[in-house]
DNA sequence: TTTACATTTCGCCATATAACGAAGTATATC
DNA sequence: GATATACTTCGTTATATGGCGAAATGTAAA
């Protein structure tokens, strides 16, 4: 029950079923997920922390940077489930077009960049 | 996203988790599901309203009784797909084989003796 | 060893949620 | 009709959650 409770919880929420979303097209560094979300980073990074939490993401620091990404092929059953039934029933949300466009915009920029200009704001 | 969300927000209960484990064995009047809860009708009204505004469940009333079940073949995919994940993740759960076990003892007893029972509380 | 910087943790606030009992609604029975 | 009954709605309370900024942490660069 714990398991699947932490799952269901995770994935209540519209910012992180986004992030979910996002990752499908591979993983992404915090500042990345902040600029998507347009969330403050200490807010983002406790979404980030949930989603582990519940094994939906998992993890990868390198340097300063911290990445996240879907969990690999050895995740539990419960959670590629879960993960697959958001795929297939957000793939047609508007939101999630409008991310996927604005996600290119993201990667196309220096990561570098990106970071600088938020610990300015 | 609003659907999904509805369907996630109200799997993100262990109460209302254990209602629709227990749904799977056939519809159960309100009285039955307060029973298996130990929660006051009105919270239980609660969790039943939230259910089925997400469309995890479908209701029938008969004379001064309401019942619930679960949706039938029409039920929107998101829907049908989103409990057939709870029930193949929730099946080995220790507090759902309990349930399954006092629902048994539920069913054995006249319903008009059990509602008469919660009034008096 | 300073300094800068990406991220996380902490403390706070506003809102959402789950619980209850009391009051309201609808239906059956007297 | 009056009363009992099954359920829902409403108002309240306690706790959970999501948001932020400030401070802490860990790592790279100067």
């Amino acid at each position: 029950m714990r398991d699947v409770l932490d799952v269901t919880k995770a994935l209540a929420d519209g910012n992180r079923l986004r992030v979910l979303m996002a990752l499908a097209g591979g993983e992404l560094c915090v500042c990345q997920i902040v600029e998507l979300l347009q969330l403050a980073p200490s807010t983002t990074s406790k979404h980030m922390s949930i989603l582990r939490q519940a094994r939906l993401v998992e993890s990868r620091k390198e340097g300063r940077w911290m990445y996240y990404r879907l969990p690999d092929r050895e995740a539990p059953k419960v959670v590629k489930d879960a993960l697959a039934w958001v795929r297939r029933h957000l793939a047609e949300s508007p939101q999630i077009g409008r991310d996927k466009k604005e996600l290119a915009k993201i990667l196309s920029m220096d990561p570098e960049q990106l970071c600088k200009g938020q610990c300015k704001s």
